[in-house]
This record gives structure tokens, C-alpha cells and sequence, in this order.
DNA sequence: TAGGCCATCTGGTCCT
DNA sequence: AGGACCAGATGGCCTA
């Protein structure tokens, strides 16, 4: 886990991010969150095969996508090739006629609908990434929690909680023996990797 | 400038 | 057959 940023002295009013605050791409997200719903609405209208028919787009053609090059994702479509005669290697030959078959229309759209259907995948799990950090304690001004370290910290805290819960101490005074008496126990370490206790003395336990 | 983090695109695989 | 899920590739942004 890399090194996270926390300085106690620093003024409040500095431009560093707190967890708990909105995220500034949190609107720009929702919008995009809404257009893409809609997109997924108008693309499911779309339905990119079947406008097209159960047709084969390439009826004489077994495409071998794992055999192209691996052309730049999203810089280069196929449609901008430029047909050089300098190739003439058969393999070669084959490789651009691929590329132009994927950059048929039905392919084309049917890439896109899957396009959005990821972006929107990711939307959720980056919405349920957020409310994990809502969950997990950290310092103050502590920097955004990045996607790694939410899920280990929420681990160790998920660990420190069930501890706390076999002790059947009080949390607060439980992790102030922690801190008092440092990490002796062995079964410790699944948690104080991440200066849990350090954290958990910011919560306010009343 | 290098490294970390992230969003996006993409093709393959699995599942319904 | 089509969607969900996954991992690799890539480029942008930010920070030390």
C-alpha cells in the first residue's frame, strides 16, 4: 500500500481531498451515469444485429480477432487504413482485410452498445467503491482512499471489528489498548498494516 | 519526469 | 444470441 498522506498541521482550508466530501466528479458522473441509461435505452432500440437481421454481416468470413495486430484500441478503427499495395505477404493481406471487416457499420455498433454497457458496469462498481469509503475510517484530511486501498483497509477493518466483538470489550477502550500496548498479538497483523488503531482514534465513539 | 491511479476501449469467455 | 464479466492495452491526469 503505498504511503498516504496525512499531515496534521496542515490548514484546513487546503485543497486536499477528504474522502467524505464530494467527489468534484460526482455530478459530471450522474450526468453521464443518466446519458448513458438513455444511450442504453436507445441502443437497446438499436439492437444492432437484429436491425441488420440474423444475417451473418461476414457470411463467408470466420473472423480471427486474436490474429490481428493489436492495433491502438480506440485510435484506430480499421476505417482509416489506407489501402498501401506495399504488403504483399498473404498474412499481411489477411490482417487488412480483418480490419476492414470489423469496421463494417453492424460490428461497429454492436461494439458500441458494448461499449457503454462497460462504461455503465463501471459506473456501479465505482458507485458501490464509493460507498465502501463512506464505510471504512480514515484521518480527517486523509487523501481519497484509492480503489486498492478501500478494499484493504476495509478488510482490516472488517477484521478489527470481529476482534473487537470477540473481546467483548469496549471498542474505544479496546483500541486504546491497541495503541497503548502495540500490535503484541499475532492475529493483529491482518489489521495494523494499515494504522487502523491510528485512524479509529479520530472517531468519535459516543 | 517517472510512477501511481484511473477511465475507456477491446476481444475473449462464461452464463442465461 | 446477447449480455455480463474479465483482463490487457492505452492514454490522460496528478503528484513527488
Amino acid at each position: 500500500m503505498e504511503d498516504v498522506f496525512f499531515d496534521f498541521e496542515q490548514d484546513p482550508t487546503t485543497n486536499f481531498a477528504f474522502w467524505g466530501q464530494m467527489d468534484p466528479n460526482f455530478q459530471f458522473q450522474n450526468q453521464l451515469d443518466t446519458l448513458l441509461l438513455d444511450c442504453t435505452t436507445v441502443s437497446g432500440q438499436l439492437s444492432p444485429w437484429s436491425s441488420f437481421g440474423s444475417q451473418s454481416v461476414f457470411p463467408d468470413e470466420q473472423l480471427t480477432l486474436t490474429d490481428l495486430d493489436s492495433q491502438s484500441p480506440g485510435h484506430d478503427d480499421g476505417g482509416t487504413e489506407a489501402d498501401s499495395s506495399s504488403a504483399d505477404e498473404p498474412a499481411e493481406i489477411s490482417k487488412r482485410r480483418a480490419r476492414r471487416m470489423l469496421a463494417h457499420p453492424p460490428y461497429k455498433i454492436q461494439r458500441h452498445a458494448a461499449n457503454i454497457r462497460e462504461r455503465k458496469r463501471m459506473l456501479s462498481i465505482n458507485s458501490a467503491f464509493e460507498e465502501l469509503r463512506c464505510h471504512v475510517p480514515t484521518f480527517p484530511y486523509e487523501k481519497r482512499l484509492s480503489k486498492i486501498d478501500t478494499l484493504r483497509l476495509a478488510i482490516a477493518y472488517i477484521a478489527l471489528l470481529r476482534e473487537i466483538l470477540m473481546s467483548g470489550c469496549d471498542p474505544k477502550s479496546y483500541v486504546d489498548e491497541c495503541m497503548k500496548n502495540g500490535y503484541k498479538n499475532q492475529t493483529n497483523a491482518i489489521w495494523n498494516t494499515s494504522d487502523l488503531t491510528a485512524r479509529l482514534s479520530w472517531i468519535k465513539w459516543d
